[in-house]
DNA sequence: ATAGGTGCAAACAGTTTGCATGTAT
DNA sequence: ATACATGCAAACTGTTTGCACCTAT
């Protein structure tokens, strides 16, 4: 996606200043208050590209649509409440090393966390 | 599922005995071997019900459909190649601390752990 | 002017479900 | 005997693709 257009900066401004990974269908559903005629397939062809490029990580939740959230360079520790399936972004407290080593020959290249529980609107 | 049937003990044991983590599909391909007329739902029917047991695990690598392992009661420390995606489960050498810290409220009652690289075969 | 982006609809992949039949208890 | 499991096919959900039209460059 090397052209900028009207439908590239709302997706793209809708991941920056959601605070917390988004399906697709939620990108849509946000972008579409701007741009009414916005197609799914648009918004899904803008999501890939921008992960390609970095800018975006897609986050995963087991039976659930993967989601995808502005990608500040840093690792992530995301926190999913098995009550209420929110998904939460957390400070990243590990200090930037590998919470785990690996055996000889592998090369590590970023990491993710995913911790699982009850948050505290479930009690 | 209450009933031991052949297709549960054929499933049970292409999952404990892969060492590594499988897609449906993969489960499916290796169980009718042994099942040659069994169905892709009944390999999903059971999948769901073993997790729901606790007894495996799903580990998810985005972009790709779940993959299911063996749950030996320790949390999990998975390694995705980002050549060749492949993924390895790995010790666990967190010492079954979670590698992160959660704010208030949070209670944290699991967590995985998916490092990203290159694995010894890529290079 | 034209390469690249868009919307729409159709295609696709992974997973679930309805139902008639089979089988463990 | 009967409640539960199975196989098959159809349905469903999330995602991708083909194509004619549109638009930023």
């Amino acid at each position: 996606m090397k052209r900028q257009t009207r439908q590239g900066e709302v997706i793209l401004s809708v991941i920056r200043s959601a605070g917390r990974p988004l399906t697709p269908l939620e990108i849509h559903q946000l972008a579409i208050q701007e741009i009414p005629r916005l197609g799914i397939a648009t918004t899904y062809r803008h999501v890939k590209t921008l992960c390609e490029n970095h800018q975006v990580v897609g986050v995963d939740y087991p039976g659930q649509p993967t989601r995808y959230e502005w990608a500040d360079g840093q690792d992530k520790v995301h926190f999913a409440c098995r009550t209420c399936d929110k998904l939460f972004a957390l400070e990243d407290t590990t200090d930037d090393e590998p919470p785990a080593k690996v055996p000889n020959g592998f090369k590590v290249k970023g990491f993710e966390v995913m911790l699982y529980g009850t948050c505290p609107e479930c009690k």
